[in-house]
DNA sequence: CTTCTGAATGATAACGTTATCAATTTATGC
DNA sequence: GCATAAATTGATAACGTTATCATTCAGAAG
């Protein structure tokens, strides 16, 4: 098998030393050549075929020009416009992107850390599985995380601001004449249940109204948005045949308020003359589902875009770096799912 | 700064040589040590925080245990399982995966095969960006393509019988008695539109009937899935508004079948009472659309598994291989839009 | 024609592993 | 005990870059 080229190889080739020709291939602009050299050398590189081996470089730059990106499932629909735009801006920055998942498993997640320190990528941005992940392991690497919630206080974070964003939900939903409002969460999403149903009460605290009983749908959810899907179905038309039915539904995503469409469809409800739904992500398959879901929508793109800026900063100021905490609003997105009571 | 601890930090602790501290901590598991020796520098890594540099092993090694995916989009539905299937599989053997996006960009697509060769991966996962995409800058970089178009002849692939699928739900609309079967392609699918109407005419010619005429829409396929879903449902919208309706819909894909549905709920025609429609792919929000949509499906697991495993073996095996091409077979996925005619 | 300056080039030591071979220790048989 | 073999361990040269320092060379000034 032939060997591959080196700059050693092109030196030899152009009678020039390996010094030379390294300034020429990988030197900053400033670097002082002759004119002549510089081609004799390019010409050389050219015509044996050399490339750069970024694993000797990285080595000897102690800088890997990589980032990580660690999130919990790429087939969750959330996530891959995450990663496109964090993969955009950092190749803008001279970045490559390593994308894990780690299935939700603290495990593997632990392990992926593990992969970042010995691969020495320059910088992680981090989705963490659950509100422990233990982010000590990684050590010196300078990381971001992806999330809005009070867990990681003591941590660069980018995210949305979920609670206002679920604010804005229910002010349009009151606004169109809604006061019977069942709130439709999925209950392994570790903090979040609770949460909601806080906003959910002051909500009607702040506009005087007692909170409708029974309007609390509880499903499991599971780490496959398509068994959630089978489960939020299930608990949503055993809800919808119960006896006090509500006007409007807001789900705390997409998945449910999805499933909560295909009930109502199944059953002859329409949506959205007798009933209103409100989803929360805003994933493709609300634009396309019938009707399209009107959705809180969390600005992936420029939570992503931002999460990679915010890590550049910090790289390239590893001291003296003070926490930044990134809060991104919410947008209500209304489509035909949504109407007056 | 402190530095980071090496394997020469490791052998000063526990007064070993190096030597012997590298066959401890990344020797197979046949070496030899005695027990105690293992025990000394295993402590001594622990105590001082040791942990290898993946870097320098690769550049010693000549092996990265890392191949990279060349895809067009990941924010495209058909990809991510895809891509999580090749994860795993290679996860199994000890490989990791550096995931590229190309935007549908011969220019960046050819210059993540430089970056492929630059990071020395060992073998890469190819689903090229155009049926002319010059895949030589590779080199000697072994890899497979994902693809089942016969662009690519001396290339080992794995893919889908498209074909095969596309009879598949023809037939299956036959048997439920449609005979007035319009086919929705998307335009730009490069070599897509022709063979899908060698496939459809063939169907009619095989049944000993005159194809219908006027059944064929077309609409431009953009690289965004939702730019395409809306230019979808224009051209819906113009053909179901015209005067000779047909009884099913076949779209060449699921975001063409869900703009159908999506149009026939608006005007009141009912699916499946009224029209079927089939799509092609099984991409999520068919299963979360009303009514959810049959679907020939691409089983995208298994082409990623398959994909991985005939990569490994050609990357164990790099003489006297011999090009491999892979076909699975469609399924049809049978959900609620399609019905008797 | 020197001397001096700055620009251009060359030699070489890292970076942190692994693999090869040599050196040492331990076990075995007579 | 001693020779021999086997099991451990140690020294060291790669892997292909980059960065530092030393050297050479051309041109300017005296």
């Amino acid at each position: 098998m032939r060997r591959r080229k080196t700059i050693v190889d092109v030196a030899k080739e152009c009678g020039l030393s390996q010094a030379t020709v390294a300034r020429v291939l990988n030197g900053q602009k400033n670097i002082q050549v002759k004119g002549n050299t510089r081609e004799r050398v390019l010409s050389a590189a050219q015509k044996i075929g050399y490339s750069r081996n970024a694993l000797a470089a990285s080595l000897r730059r102690q800088k890997t020009n990589t980032i990580a990106i660690s999130i919990a499932d790429i087939t969750n629909p959330f996530f891959p416009e995450l990663i496109k735009a964090i993969q955009d801006t950092m190749r803008q920055y001279g970045y490559s992107v390593i994308q894990l998942n780690n299935e939700w498993n603290p495990d593997i997640e632990q392990e992926h850390f593990q992969y970042m320190i010995q691969t020495c990528v320059d910088g992680a941005i981090i989705s963490p599985s659950h509100p422990t992940t233990n982010l000590d392991p990684l050590g010196i690497i300078p990381f971001v995380l992806l999330t809005n919630s009070e867990d990681f206080p003591a941590y660069d974070t980018v995210g949305n601001d979920s609670k206002e964003g679920m604010n804005l939900a229910l002010e349009r939903l009151y606004e169109l004449g809604h006061r019977e409002i069942a709130l439709f969460v999925g209950g392994s999403m570790s903090s979040g249940s609770s949460w909601r149903l806080e906003v959910f009460h002051n909500f009607y605290e702040r506009k005087g109204l007692e909170a409708p009983t029974n309007m609390h749908v509880d499903c499991e959810f599971s780490i496959n948005s398509l068994i959630s899907f089978e489960k939020a179905r299930n608990s949503m038309e055993k809800f919808l045949a119960g006896s006090n039915l509500p006007t409007a539904v807001f789900a705390s995503n997409d998945i449910l308020g999805l499933a909560t469409l295909q009930v109502a469809n199944d059953k002859g409800i329409n949506v959205p003359d007798q009933l209103s739904v409100v989803g929360m992500d805003g994933i493709f398959s609300g634009e396309v589902s019938y009707p399209p879901l009107t959705t809180v929508n969390k600005n992936r793109a420029e939570i992503g875009r931002m999460a990679a800026l915010t890590l550049i900063e910090k790289i390239k100021q590893p001291i003296g770096w003070e926490t930044k905490k990134l809060t991104l609003p919410c947008n209500l997105i209304e489509r035909g799912s949504t109407g007056r009571a």
